[in-house]
Parts: structure tokens; C-alpha cells; sequence
DNA sequence: CTTAGCACTCGCACTATAAGAGTGCTAACA
DNA sequence: TGTTAGCACTCTTATAGTGCGAGTGCTAAG
């Protein structure tokens, strides 16, 4: 068990290198206002920190610097919320200041102004597309041999691609494909609508149409293709500013992870709700084994989520990030559940 | 003017030069095949050609580097195209070997490649969305006060945007106004859209519908609302794998000038037909004066055009990028031709 | 005109040195 | 017994000195 001296120290000294980035020494700390014992005694206290593995040296005489461990306590007992300053509200208001209307804006916004606000990176998920019910589906032949599908979904998402028609395809076969395809996928969500479309719509399609299976096997091959992920990012470049980042090969490869959007699920991991913060290893990511992440989940109605991420070093500024996200994903419950209800 | 044995000794200083990323000494060149003379005549001729501006020392004992003017010269005069290795050819055509009909893949996929292959970064023009046509206009309402415009163009681009709708209208009016718009723009290009918009299409409206105004309006804007620009990258991050770019703050100038989508013009100067090579200074951006531009434009049926770049160290290898390039951009002027006629 | 030879110039890697910040330990003190 | 002053010791960082090697410019001979 720690003293209430030692908890003071630890503290202090977190606080101090995650302000100052710098090793913190013992008189430095005593001149601290709030430390009302000697250089020694920090010290000796130091020293205990240190056995107990909270504290590091990086090298023997040199002042000491949290470890994971201390990151860690820091985090699940030192945390002192305090409130956002009036700027930092202001910013985060300003995201939702003219009324936009798309879900996919207002992440977007969030995105930007939070890596501004913190000057790390950030990372935002949107609501789950596949979840989503499709309002109206079209397919707009482009020429003889080309057409693109389009999906209209409720929450006023667009998905289309281009796929190749069977050569001197009679329009009136598209337009009456178009019309069964609406009269059984509508209200459906993007996630059953593969499923479905081989099921029901197939054996439909069959009944009422010639040459259904050229026109239906192109058109499911455009509907099956990977869609673009719905990741928003802000500030990728604020890795550059850390100075606790000056290895090119870790920025790159760093950089590299955070971009492959194959590797988000290991950042931030879905599912999760309310606020999480992982310190350095206990990241999923090897490559992000000196960056703490701090996510936190947001709603959209009562069904859907998504989620918020700082990236930064392990000395980030966890008290203000922690509020910052708190306000913000309460925030963005509020706007987006009201753009989705209305 | 320069005897045959200075362009000689010019040519492979600056070959070396790209190659090693390092100075290069006398000695070191009197023992490349291809020089019949010694290193003592070379010192001479560098200390000729250092005169004329053509080579740098880095320090007074130094081996030379070329300077902006060398490179010109050498891109100018000294550049033998030779043709690709087969490894390369095979490489680009892959871009094409999965027959994908959508212009915007094709383009994504060859910035991917091009960067791939050269380490550098590649920067993509598509063609003018601006100068699309429009096919197809509709609008899907997702709710009583909320709908999302969709113009599909001839190409196959969609742009969607959702739009509030004034409460309590009713649909029928909605579709009488799609059906105005399609009667009235099909057939008109992106950028004569708002002009045509407010002249011709609203006097129509103005005729068949009550309340058009409200609904034309919010219409209008989310029409004229600034879309994404065309512009695609690959291998953002390479510049970092860079020898010559090592100071952080340069980089992240760099990087943020190639992101900022304002900037692009500066970088790849809109309207160049052919390529050009820009080297340091010459590129319209302070952030880029450590940096060679390689443009080159390609075609898309006969009217439309897109550009390509690549963004590199000066000491690039001019040789192997303006030939993979040349061989790129008529690849791409085929392909997207070919797909743009069908 | 070309080239061998040579003195000279730097950069770089290495070593030495001094200053400064910080530690751990000991002993004195309240 | 906990706290603190004092001090020797450690280690980093900055600075200066040294030798080596790569390279140059110049001169004189071929």
C-alpha cells in the first residue's frame, strides 16, 4: 500500500513529466508549491516508488519518470476530473454550430477539432453502415454495357458502384429488376441485404424476369465489394510535433498501423463502452507500444454506436483528454441520436 | 560551353549522386568504367564545372554534389530514356488486370502502384468532376424534414448530399420537382448546373409548383456545397523512408503542404500537357524547395484530362520515374478512354 | 593537355575534461 | 523514529583536442 505522501509524490511527478517531458528530480519537486518536506525525504520515497516499479530512472543518476505501472496507478486512482476550461467548450461546441445535417459532417468536424484541441491524433468511428436500412435502391444505366447501383440508406448514406450489364439489355429488364429489388430490399439492413438478395429476391426475380441471371450476378458482385470503411481521422501529422517521437523508423511504422484500416479493430476495440484508456503495452499493436490510447464510445439512437480515439505518447495529458472526451461524446450522442431520430 | 568530357563527367556525377546519396570524390570517379582519364583531370574539370554553377561542395574538401542548375542540365540534356525493366512493365500492367470499369479505381489503384514502385509519393488527378454530365438527378426523402440529393453523371461518379426539406411537404411535390430537374439538366455538365439552376429551372418551377421555394433552395445549396477533390495519393509516408529528409520540421511541412488540398494546383500546375520536371526552387512552394516534381498529363476520351506527380528527393531518379511516367500515363489515357467510350 | 605528387582542408570518430543535475547513503537532529 | 543536511559518487552533456581519411587545388613533370 502506498502513503499519502507517496501518492502525493507520484502524482506530482507524473504530472511534472507530462507537462515538461523532461526526467523529474528531487529538488526540483521540493521547490514545487504543495511539497512541504525536503529534497531527501523525496528521495528516500522516490526510491520506494521505484522498488514498487512505479517510477523508472533512464540511467542511474539521472532523475525519474513514470512507468507503465505508474501511468497505470496515475490513471485509476490519481485522476482528478476537473472541468473543461471555457475555451476548450467553446471549441467543442463549435463543432455542431451550423446545423449540419449529415452524420458522416459532424464526425468529420469532430475529428479535425479534436486534434486541434489536443494536438495528437484522432480517430473516429462512425455508427456501424451495415446496420443501416436501405430506403431505396436504383440502378442508372450509364451505356450499353455499364450501369451504376445505388443505395439509399435511412440515415441518408449513399452507397454506389459501377458493374457491367449484359451487352443490349432491354432497359425495360432493368427497370422491372429495380422495381422487385425495391418491393423486397427496402427496410432491410445492408448487413442481411446479401443474404437476402440470394434468397428471396433471386427466386422472385426468376419468376418474372428473362435473362434475370446475367443482369442479377453482376449487380450482387457490385453489392458484395468491400465498401470503404467509415474511419475519420484528424490530425495524422501531430505524431511529427511529440517530442517524445524522434525515431523516423517507429514514426513510420507508427504511422503505417494507424493508416491500415484492417489494424483499427486493435486500436480501438468495438463493442466497448463508456471510456477506456491503454497504456503503451497494453496496446494490442506492438507499434504502438509508446503511445497511449484513450477511446470512448458514443450512441446514435438507442441501437447504434461509435467510438472516439486519441492516440498520443504515454505522457499524454490524460486529465484533459479524459474530459475532453467525456463532454465531447456526450455531445455527439446528443446531436447525432437528434439528426438520426428526426 | 561544355566540352564531351565535362557532360560526361556531369552525367555520372550527378547518376552517382542519386545513387549513393553521397558526395562524390574525384578518385572514386576515375575508378567507374566508362572514364579513361585521371582523377587529377577530373578535379579540374569539377573545379570547371563548380565555375559554372553546375556542382556544390558541401564543404571546402568535400566531394561534389549537384546543385539545382546541375540537375536541370542533366535532366535537360544528359537524360537517356532507356526502356523499363520487364519487372516494372509487368507491375504497372497489373494495375489494369482486373478489367474495373470505374474510373476512380483505376486512378486509386495506379497512384498505389506508382508509389510502390518508385518509394516516393504519387499524387493523382482524376479528370474534372466539374466537366461530368449529368444522367440522372433524384432525391430521397429519408423523413419529414430531411432528404439526400443524388447526381449520377456519365461516368458513373455519384455526389449525394443530405438537405433539410421544409416540415409537412408533400411528396407528390417532390417528385414533380425531380421531375423538372431531370427534364430541364440531364445532359448539362457539373459546372453549368448552378448558372442553369437559377436561370432556366427555377422560371419552370416557378409555373408548376406552390411552395417550390422553400424546397428549391435548401436544394440549391446542398448542390453548390464544395465537394471532395479529386485527388488521389500513394505513399504518403514514403518521404519518410527518405535519407535526404531528416529534419522532422521539414517533413511535417511537407506533408501538410501535400495534404492541403488548396495547394495541389501549386504542385501540379492544372492545364500542363506532356510532362515537366520541376527541381527545388522552381516549385511554386517554399516547403517543396528541397523536393523534384515530375508531372505528366493523360487523357480520357478526347476532352478530359488528369495529371500525375511524383514527389521526391532532388537527388530523384529522374531516369526511371519519367519513363515509368511516360509509360503510365498512355497506359491510363488507354484504359480510361476505353472505359469512358464504352 | 594530362597526370603524378604533395601540401592542405575539412568532417568525423574518438578521447579527455569539466560542469551540472541527480542519486544514495550516512549521520545528525527534532 | 522519521526527517533532513551534507557529501561522495554517478552519469549525461557540452566542449575542446587529436588523428585519420577522403578530398581538393596547385605545381611541375611528362
Amino acid at each position: 500500500m502506498l502513503t499519502e505522501r507517496q501518492l502525493l509524490i507520484l502524482k506530482v511527478t507524473v504530472d511534472d513529466y507530462i507537462q515538461s517531458a523532461q526526467p523529474v528530480g528531487s529538488n526540483q519537486l521540493a521547490k514545487k508549491s504543495g511539497i512541504s518536506f525536503s529534497s531527501a525525504t523525496i528521495r528516500n520515497e522516490m526510491a520506494d516508488l521505484e522498488g514498487m516499479g512505479f517510477l523508472e530512472k533512464t540511467h542511474t543518476s539521472s532523475g525519474r519518470i513514470p512507468s507503465e505501472r505508474g501511468y497505470r496507478y496515475y490513471v485509476d486512482h490519481l485522476l482528478t476530473p476537473r472541468p473543461l476550461p471555457k475555451e476548450d467548450i467553446i471549441q467543442l461546441r463549435s463543432i455542431f454550430e451550423d446545423k449540419i445535417s449529415e452524420t458522416e459532417e459532424v464526425i468529420k468536424r469532430s475529428a479535425m477539432i479534436l486534434s486541434e484541441l489536443t494536438n495528437y491524433t484522432s480517430i473516429l468511428l462512425g455508427p456501424d453502415v451495415r446496420r443501416h436500412i436501405v430506403k431505396k435502391l436504383s440502378i442508372v444505366p450509364l451505356n450499353t454495357n455499364s450501369a451504376v447501383a445505388i443505395i439509399v440508406t435511412d440515415s441518408g448514406h449513399v452507397e454506389n458502384r459501377v458493374f457491367p450489364i449484359p451487352e443490349g439489355l432491354n432497359p425495360s429488364e432493368i427497370e422491372k429488376m429495380v422495381n422487385i429489388l425495391n418491393e423486397r430490399l427496402v427496410g432491410v439492413s445492408l448487413y442481411d441485404l446479401h443474404t437476402r438478395l440470394e434468397q428471396e429476391t433471386m427466386m422472385v426475380m426468376k419468376q418474372h424476369m428473362e435473362r434475370y441471371g446475367e443482369l442479377f450476378t453482376t449487380f450482387r458482385q457490385a453489392v458484395i465489394l468491400p465498401r470503404e470503411k467509415n474511419v475519420y481521422y484528424g490530425g495524422k501529422l501531430n505524431i511529427l510535433n511529440q517530442p517524445d517521437f524522434h525515431d523516423l523508423h517507429k514514426i513510420r511504422s507508427l504511422m503505417d498501423v494507424m493508416e491500415e484500416s484492417e489494424h483499427i479493430p486493435m486500436i480501438i476495440p468495438v463493442g466497448n463502452q463508456g471510456l477506456h484508456i491503454r497504456i503503451g503495452s497494453e496496446n494490442a499493436l506492438s507499434a504502438m507500444e509508446d503511445c497511449s490510447v484513450i477511446t470512448v464510445s458514443y450512441d446514435i439512437g438507442e441501437e447504434q454506436t461509435g467510438s472516439i480515439a486519441i492516440v498520443g505518447p504515454k505522457r499524454m495529458d490524460y486529465k484533459r483528454i479524459v474530459s475532453l472526451l467525456d463532454t465531447l461524446s456526450g455531445d455527439l450522442s446528443k446531436e447525432l441520436t437528434r439528426i438520426f431520430r428526426k
